[in-house]
Formats: structure tokens, C-alpha cells, sequence
DNA sequence: AGGACTCTTGAATGAACATTCAAGTATATC
DNA sequence: GATATACTTGAATGTTCATTCAAGAGTCCT
């Protein structure tokens, strides 16, 4: 017996940036073997395949994004203002310069649509998830009678992921504070009461 | 002299639909060929490149969106219905199950970001564009007094736009046609008097 | 210490890619 | 109809790509 020699977890750290810099198809085994420092054989024997480790990248990349969305929605805080700090926070990411800029699981989305169903479904089933953990909260404030609009809590959850989106691309037009802190008001002030 | 043999057009508009199927990347010369019927070199002759070609047929696309809009938003209307017919448009292209789901613009600006930034350039500002000529029109229904919000217009279309791109990658999740049409009316509510 | 097992290495492989170009072909002008 | 001037053709080019694999090296068990 001998045990791999490298972190996996230190692995799909970096695989992921590659993905989220260079997109899918334009991230070359050369850059992911100089981004992981793993050689080739290393890289297929451990994940199968470019496509291999590009799923367990999102995958990888979904576990954070899920563990940041709980521990923003404790429950000892109102919903509405983790979702001003959840919108605040997707901002933050939009005027960056670096790869965080990007989401890696709408980017790949909009890439792959069309090329493979297997990488589109994961894809959707991760956005959903968090869709839904969103429809909870939203619920949940409901509930507690925050200053919320009494819609259905799936369709509120729905609209604000679709403007999380649409922030996203939109930041690729124009990546100003302002105009994406504007825009998150504006949607926040779209499901509450008036 | 001797003029060429192909309908430039129409090339384009094959073009186009290469690329809108499978992005620009995945877009093989091979593929393009078979598309516009053109050999490589007549390609290279007309067009300069690949990277040409794109440019033509997003410059195609964007200029038969613009027109569209146009043909929408007619002197004559109450702009907050074109607006509705707008959205409703929309929906009915991501509901489709032909490359005319995607926007060209905006599926090649997630692709695109981070590889070439001359074609993010030419791409962000077609869609600046439009979101222009839409901030103009809701302009046009404050003054005319239709049931529409007295924020800025500019601020009022970038939520419109946002909410468009949002819907876009929304329906890579979830193409249902139901909830599109749901997304639409609460945006539509958010820009509105009440 | 020796042998068995497994992981690592990185050059080699073949496919797919964008691009080029010399030969071929059609048109226009005189 | 001859010549010049384009446009068309598609095989060839060189590059880049994902993937493989045989040789080498490390670790564990007896």
C-alpha cells in the first residue's frame, strides 16, 4: 500500500479557480496540471477525466457555496437582512478582478448548454438546491412575520435567484457598485410588503 | 471582376445559429463550414478569421434584435404593454427547444470573460445598447403618464435588462414556461406604480 | 532486507483544431 | 475569343488538445 501524496481537497481548490478563470472548454490539461501541480497520469488516475474532475470542481465549489449560504441564515437573525447580506455579498464578488468574480455554476451553465446534459443537470440540480434552501428562509420569514410579501415562498425564492443571475451577467456588461447595489435594492424591495 | 458567389446574409444568418447552438468555442470551423456551405478559405477570404466571423454574426444578431425592438415599441402603444410583449417574447424563446433559446449576447459574454476582452467589449456594448433604447422608452411612459415607478429610467431599465439575463440562465435550470411568465409579471410589478 | 503493491512521472499518441495556399474555375472586358 | 482578374476549392500544415502507458519510485508487510 502507498497513499496518495497530494491533498484532494487542496486539488479541487485549484482546479476550480482554472475552471472559473478560463471556463470549461478553454481550461487545457496544461493549465489544470501547472494550476494543480499534478502530472497527467496523477490527474486521470484520480479523477478519470478532464470531465471528471471538472464535476467534482462543482461539486467542490457547490459544498462552499452551500456552507456560506447556511451560516449567513442563522436562525437567531431576521431573513431579511441575511438576504441584504447575501445580495451585498454577491456584489462584492460581481466588482472583483479576480476569478471570484464569477459563479462557476452559472458560468459553466450558459457554456455547456447544448454540449453535455450530464454536466447541465448537475449543474441545474446544485442552482436548485440553493433555490430551494432560499424558498425555506423565505418561508420561514414569512412565518415570523417579517415585512415580507405574502406570495408563495418558491416563487419569491425564485425571483430573487433569477436576480442574482441576472446580476451576474449584467456585472459583465458593467461591473459598478453602485449600479449592482442599486439593483439588489431594488430586488429586495421587490418581495417585501408595501 | 467577379462577384461573389454566396449571399452574405445568409451566411450570417447561418453562422449565427452555429454559434447560438454551440457557443463560440464548440463552434468548429468544420461545423461552420457544414453551416454556411462556404469552404474554409472563401470563410477566411470574407471574413479575416473565426474570431471575424463571430463578430459578423453577433453584429447580425444584435442588429436584428435591435429591429425587433423597434417594431415593439411603436410610437403609438402604451410602452408598459410593449414591455409586456417584450417579456412575453422572451419567454417564449427560452421555452423553445431550438438554439433560439439562447441569447447570443449573453450566453457568448459568460463564455467569453476572462479569454478576449475586444469581443466582452463589442459584446457589452451591444447589450448597453438595447438596455439604452429601453431606458429612453421608459422615459417616454413617465412622461406620458402611464402606472410606472418615478425612479430614474436608467435604474428602471438596468432592472428590466438584469431581470432578462436572469431569466436567460434561470431557464438553462428550469424551462418552465409557467414560472418564466410568473418572473415576468413580478418584474413588471417592481417598475410600477403602486 | 526483500518482495509486492501502488502511486507518480512525463514523453508519446492520435485526434481535432484553425488556418493557409497553390491550383482550378468562373466572369468581365476588350 | 483571348486575356486578366477575381473568387472557389479542399488538401496540406502546424499547433494544441485530451488521453494513455510503460518505466520509475515510494511505501508497507513479512
Amino acid at each position: 500500500m502507498r497513499s496518495a501524496e497530494f491533498d484532494r481537497s487542496h486539488v479541487l481548490e485549484q482546479a476550480m479557480h482554472t475552471f472559473m478563470e478560463h471556463g470549461y472548454a478553454k481550461a487545457s490539461m496544461q493549465k489544470l496540471t501547472q494550476a494543480t501541480g499534478l502530472h497527467p497520469g496523477s490527474i486521470y488516475c484520480a479523477f478519470g477525466s478532464k470531465k471528471g474532475l471538472f464535476i467534482e470542481a462543482v461539486s467542490y465549489y457547490h459544498q462552499q457555496k452551500l456552507l456560506a449560504f447556511e451560516a449567513l441564515f442563522s436562525d437567531d437573525q431576521a431573513v431579511l437582512s441575511s438576504l441584504k447580506q447575501l445580495l451585498a455579498n454577491t456584489v462584492q464578488e460581481c466588482v472583483q478582478n479576480t476569478c471570484a468574480k464569477v459563479c462557476l455554476l452559472t458560468r459553466s451553465l450558459n457554456e455547456i448548454e447544448g454540449q453535455d446534459p450530464e454536466i447541465a443537470q448537475l449543474l441545474a440540480t446544485n442552482l436548485q438546491q440553493i433555490e430551494h434552501s432560499l424558498g425555506e428562509q423565505i418561508a420561514r420569514a414569512q412565518r415570523q412575520g417579517e415585512a415580507i410579501s405574502d406570495e408563495a415562498p418558491l416563487a419569491l425564492a425564485r425571483f430573487i435567484t433569477m436576480g442574482i443571475y441576472g446580476m451576474r451577467t449584467y456585472a459583465f456588461t458593467n461591473a459598478d457598485q453602485n449600479i449592482l447595489e442599486q439593483m439588489s435594492a431594488q430586488l429586495l424591495r421587490a418581495i417585501q410588503k408595501h
